[in-house]
DNA sequence: GCACTTTTCTGAACACGTTCAGCTTTGTAG
DNA sequence: CTACAAAGCTGAACGTGTTCAGAAAAGTGC
């Protein structure tokens, strides 16, 4: 037998974590049993609590998958492009577009995401790599930008407003029912726009102040 | 006997709806069960889903109690003020104080709410009763306020902006850990004041046309 | 090879919301 | 009062995620 280089404990919660993720993408959270993944695995009921907390930390493998494709997906194409607002819509527009898959049982991950002891909640210690990733990728949105006369303190303070802004269009993302979520994607479109006309007005004096406490007040929400 | 001007059945129903939202304020939404409900009133487990749908629907009473007293909270005091901003303020406020007793088991209730399945969901048809509330509650300090030269299409706007507004700060309300809520509390305290130093601007044609495309993108969200 | 420890796994048990076939009570028509 | 129908209620059964005492397997020191 060939001598393995991880131990067997590791192996078994890498192959739990795949029939999960497969499981998850195919059936949804709900029709995802705990049971069904150890059949098919060939293991017993208790196994997968043995090496994950609980259900909710095996969505939390997938949620971080998503959020790195969101980046491999994103990353090409910003290397093209130099205006803002466009650099922004590829970030977006790339983040839905991951999502898709998963529309059908959004509601169901959603649900399990939501409660502020679930390791599943944006804001939870256990999704905070999740989060460093989209906070990176707007990030990097921004600061790659051609100069585009935003003032700097504005522009420091775009990357967690745009990254709560994202949070936000996730959600209306989720109970978006139109076909092929056209809502969603007008939603985006209609901000970017109203966000390109408003940036440049922010070298007036009388409403950069307004601007920025805008931003800051998104700001808010991230402690 | 006393002959009953009610059916037994809604007797029933009553009796079981008064121990459930008794238990919900007590021991929020997961310490409730079914099964100690229908011990408390010495009934079978199955009458509650004869009498409710689901556990949901049970929630679905108390989102409705909740709205209502959040209206009969923020209605005589609405009476005394004309400002615009301080109208608001009003209802926003009364609303994080009728919700403050639930802060605890708060996530366990927006965990039940938030699947677009659930019938606990703000856009749900069933809560649409719970959401005129609101709706009527803004429309209500929206059209009471003195003239302030906000024009027109703006203000016909607002409303069912801030309804969403609103719902956003409940949702960062279930998310603050701070004492008494205080992060939230100046979240609203700050956005006021934002609105109150933006209004005045939408006079100026340069601007009003940036902020009526911002409503009317807040307003997309409800269709 | 043997004794011992640590890691990994097992599966019965628990409490939960929900279902539903059938039982009991209430209401109604003659 | 008697049949019958409708409404109300029962409680066992199901499938769920999670727990945990203890069995099995893997690893370690001598």
């Amino acid at each position: 037998m060939p001598k393995p280089r991880e131990t067997k404990g590791e192996r078994t919660r890498q192959r739990i974590r795949a029939a999960a993720l497969h499981s998850f993408r195919e059936n949804g959270y709900d029709a995802t049993t705990i049971r069904a993944i150890a059949d098919e695995l060939g293991l017993s009921v208790g196994v997968t609590n043995y090496h994950f907390a609980s259900k909710n930390h095996l969505v939390q493998e997938l949620y971080l998958d998503v959020q790195e494709a969101h980046r491999a997906a994103a990353d090409p194409q910003l290397a093209g492009e130099t205006r803002l607002i466009e650099r922004l819509r590829i970030v977006y527009s790339a983040g839905l577009d991951q999502l898709e898959p998963y529309h059908a049982h959004a509601g169901e991950f959603l649900s399990a995401a939501v409660s502020p002891r679930s390791p599943l909640n944006p804001l939870s210690a256990e999704s905070a790599p999740a989060m460093a990733i989209t906070l990176g990728l707007f990030t990097e949105a921004v600061e790659g930008a051609a100069a585009s006369g935003v003032p700097d303190d504005i522009r420091r303070l775009l990357p967690r407003a745009l990254v709560v802004s994202y949070l936000l269009l996730a959600l209306f993302w989720v109970y978006d029912p139109s076909d092929d979520r056209r809502r969603t994607r007008r939603l985006l479109d209609r901000g970017l726009k109203l966000l390109g006309g408003v940036l440049p007005l922010a070298r007036l004096p009388l409403l950069r102040g307004t601007l920025r406490d805008l931003l800051s007040l998104v700001d808010e929400v991230r402690t």
